[in-house]
DNA sequence: GTGGTCTAGACCACG
DNA sequence: GTGGTCTAGACCACC
């Protein structure tokens, strides 16, 4: 499991881990029982503060995500493929209902909208998938 | 030239009221060379603080869409529609960038975007515009 | 008399006046005896406030450059020629001092200010200088 | 990074702060990647208010001469030394063809701008350094 | 701990 | 009347 975090960018970092397990989870990239790496792992591979990992696992704890498994770790939980994978649309549908109302507020028609999402979709499109972070 | 504020929507008020004069501009709703309402009247039509307002118009000013004619007020700069044209459909861009990035990283389908952008069309222009709420 | 005045220049509108009206009769151009326009001619002319044009004369009449003659207006003192040419110079020293303090302390040497000074003074030589605005 | 402010001299006090900061980093003093005092230690340090100082650093961040890494502080941005270089030099030449401007417009010969600008130089030379006063 | 936002109220220069 | 500056103090999110 490798976080790839852009400071810069609106979503809180801890926001920006949570996020991505949950895709992990959703993906089968993260198995049911895996465990996640270490507070300190995962925030040295992510030059992040460790406080901020220690966050965003907590709140992952609290939506039974993730189980502790005393003084070994914190694992996948096993409802949480359902839970992800039942959330994976919602993340983007959430992020996307954000940007297209202050679209809508500024009388931007839905079929520029579209004009635009077909335009960023072929910009995407083409770009290497594999070395890309996952937030920006 | 009236401001809706919704101090309970995340985006920080001066930015609201930026947001809604470059609105205004690009609209055609204010005219070149036109008066933005003064810093106390617009403070008290939106029930914010003058500092609030000063600080939104100054960033306006920053970024060439107002000027200030002295003791006299703030007003509608000569390039302000164009900026404010240009800058509308780039921060829109920008977001939806963002957003639709981490949707292909996760490996959701083009197909399955249009279908979220369609849906979330549909439910935001069924909205009642009555208010012509500007922000949410 | 004719006063060129930029509203955008730091410079207060009033000052801008009064700095006219000095190298104005310093020059010739306005002799001993001569009435300056009426404020409400000079504001219509130099499209400014009233206001700002009566606190430039009445500036200009503290400095015993210009004196009331009642029921006629304004006009130019009998001593403001000497008291005029004397301060020809120091306005303008006034300003250079600003600028070349400001130089200095940001360690600009004085060989790269008496550059600056040349460039400027080549680029401003080449200028059709009937039709320049006074100040800017 | 210790500011020298000089709350009587019409500078605006943040503007002084972002001139102090603009000036270390054009000079050295200040390298990419270093960070700021925090706004509160810059605001007691220099026995100014916490939103003054917090001004200038938002203004230096739009200049991109700062960038805030976040819950963590304000530091000097890749680009920035490139930036203050640029901009020092420019905003002297900028007051510098206003003033010189002027001069030409009434008359006065380059060679009593070069007399007054060596004038200026000596008497701005001699005056002791020893302070380290950025602002007067 | 950090910066960011907002409020309230004072004072100033300018027109 | 206008905007601009500064202070003081509160509250928030993030690390």
């Amino acid at each position: 499991m490798i976080c790839h975090i852009d400071p810069s960018n609106g979503i809180p970092i801890y926001e920006q881990i949570e996020r991505q397990v949950k895709f992990a989870v959703a993906n089968g990239s993260l198995l049911v029982g895996e465990r996640v790496p270490s507070v300190r792992d995962m925030a040295s591979q992510a030059a992040v503060n460790v406080n901020t990992v220690a966050r965003a696992y907590r709140e992952l704890q609290q939506q039974g995500i993730l189980h502790s498994i005393r003084g070994t770790g914190l694992a996948i939980a096993t409802d949480a493929p359902e839970i992800c994978r039942h959330s994976r649309l919602n993340l983007i549908r959430e992020r996307l209902r954000s940007v297209l109302q202050e679209a809508f507020q500024n009388q931007i028609s839905a079929d520029e909208i579209r004009t635009l999402v077909d335009e960023q979709c072929a910009l995407l499109n083409q770009q290497p998938p594999a070395s890309n972070q996952l937030n920006s």
